[in-house]
DNA sequence: GATGAATGAGCGTTCATTCAT
DNA sequence: GATGAATGAACGCTCATTCAT
């Protein structure tokens, strides 16, 4: 029950902490207007938080254990890596797509300092490089991606891609669907950008749909 | 005279601010260490730039000048989409590669707010971007390039990849050679990551050097 | 409890500003010392006032608020304008006369600046010449005062007199009872400089023409 | 021809100074805009001048120098007390009244800090009440004055109305004349405010105490 | 004499955090 | 647990003054 109470009071604090970081950026958030928009006193956020630093740092982990689960499951569900790596990357712009304050405090101001990219990187975006790594490493034993792949810069490059597909949609301020782009990112990522040579006939190709707007 | 003792005043506390901004932060980066760094009184920041926040974006600005030239430049000297891009990639990662601190400085803490982040990709990137889809629309006239390409969307996934390899490597603390990066990124962006369709008969593919470090 | 708790403290600031104020000027104070002397946190002034020239802005009205009162109800128990335009001269002279750090205040430091003089002048001295107009008129009614005075003017007088007398007292350093000047000011200002001629039949009075604006 | 040379750039730097610390209050005032508007260097100004506070000091020094020389001889060209004391009033308000900056330096910049006000009245102010006290002590050995008038308290009475009317005037805001105000005052001051009394047998006056102290 | 670039001391104010109630 | 009044450290920036040219 005092737990039920405290919960609720904790979602509250970060939700309102998402707002305002979003809003003002993190150093110029104060913990007070968190606290007002929240409907708690200031003092009440030192109980569920050690700093205001922790209330970031708990925000992210927070999302990231919920989606990351979410994404391992909707990659097992896909078949194939093609499809895997769809998965993901609808995955990734769609969790972020949905909500723009979340997208902007993930993409800005998480980004801050290197030492919140660094526990950043050690933490999630390792699991992010490995579940795309085995997907890889699942791909060129079934044969549908190259085998000289090299994993790891793979990974970073479809995470890299879809990165700034993500920083892209909110500095545009418009509200074209992010999820949309999953497809052709990941299309260009298995075929690449380079024209098939003539010897290889190939069927014509599917036009991507053109991209809205954009940074 | 006077010219080249001015500027040379103002290099130096530009050369302080990155070596400060990139060790502390900008937000935690004191004005006055900027000035001890650069060997000027604390006052005499304010005869070159107008605040704290203008010496972070004239140092962008002035770097960026410097570096868009030389990239149109190695662009036109390549000859042949492929090569372009190539020489793009190297010219980004080289730039950001010679100078760890300066590369902080553009990863990390320019990427401070949206304020900020909307300004860059207002400006530089928006010339990254239409260097790039201009080499994307000869590659696609000469054929070397598949002419359903969406060229924003792939400016922005090259961007995207190699904007993630610099910062993997600034975090990942290790000092392997960052531009070596570039024909690999590339070869992925060209080639993509599917296996080629035993149809289609390829000639083996040349191993890519397997990627040292990190992040 | 709170709320004496509240005022006490509030009224602590006040009275430590007036003694910086008074001894440092306005502009040489310092808000940590008035802090300092007051016994509280150099932030618990913002509590309480929104800026320096908030803790000087508001002595001065709650000063005022408190002598403008009882300035009224001592004339108003006066009977006959004469007597009545004393008790306005010994108030006015006794309440400075009192405090000799809360006059400083109020002849120097109020006076820094035409912004401060106009706000003085656009509440409380209109308070003030209005109430010596009211007894100017009532005294022309009763027969006291002669009937061709410019009202406004007679109360520009009696203030500047009053003022100037304060000021030579606060200046002088010596410490002579101000209050005990108020009767050969009013003194003066009823019968005048000139001496009585002894069979003078005199002409009528030119009255003064009206006098424009002001103040 | 230096001499004339140097002159005019100091009285460049003057009429600077009464424009800047009037518009923007002593405090406000930049020394560098003063130099700006003087059309000289900033350091040129300390070739005149020891400090911002001695270009206040010496503009006071220099038109009192001026005027309390000129004043002497209109006084002296009056004939008979009350003449004399109208020739004082009208000097007085003549001199503010024909420029309001000059006016405003006067009445509210020199008012800064007891330092200043305490050098105005140790040198200025006490020519000022002298040249009142012999006025006054001239009309009553010739018997157009009251004999028993306290001569410093009417001095400084005399200058109080004064220079309040100079200060209502330039709050104000308005542009009446100012030199007009000279007569009335003058008249409220000799003929007082009381009613004559038809028949009225005077006993003769209480002395007043003598005055203490000083200014 | 004249310049104006350089100096550096100095301070009002904010706000994350604490703790008595 | 919850409160919110109180704390006090911390800092960007200004500007009167100097002095090398």
């Amino acid at each position: 029950m005092a737990r039920l109470r405290n919960d609720d009071k904790r979602r509250r604090i970060l939700q309102a902490a998402v707002k305002v970081f979003a809003r003002q950026g993190y150093f110029a958030a104060r913990v007070s207007e968190i606290a007002r928009k929240a409907g708690v006193a200031d003092g009440t956020i030192y109980l569920y938080f050690k700093s205001k630093q922790d209330i970031l740092v708990s925000l992210f982990d927070e999302v990231m254990a919920e989606h990351i689960a979410k994404a391992r499951h909707e990659v097992a569900a896909a078949s194939g890596a093609p499809a895997k790596l769809r998965a993901i990357a609808e995955h990734h712009l769609r969790v972020l797509g949905e909500n723009r304050e979340l997208a902007v405090v993930f993409q800005v101001e998480l980004r801050q300092s290197t030492k919140f990219m660094e526990r950043f990187t050690a933490s999630w975006l390792q699991d992010y490089f490995s579940l795309v790594g085995l997907v890889i490493e699942q791909g060129q034993r079934e044969g549908t991606l190259r085998s000289d792949l090299p994993r790891k810069l793979v990974a970073k490059a479809l995470f890299g891609m879809l990165d700034e597909m993500v920083t892209s949609w909110i500095l545009s301020g418009k509200d074209h669907d992010l999820p949309r782009m999953a497809a052709p990112v990941v299309d260009l990522l298995l075929r690449g950008a380079r024209a098939p040579s003539l010897a290889r006939a190939r069927p014509p190709l599917r036009a991507v749909a053109p991209l809205a707007g954009g940074r």
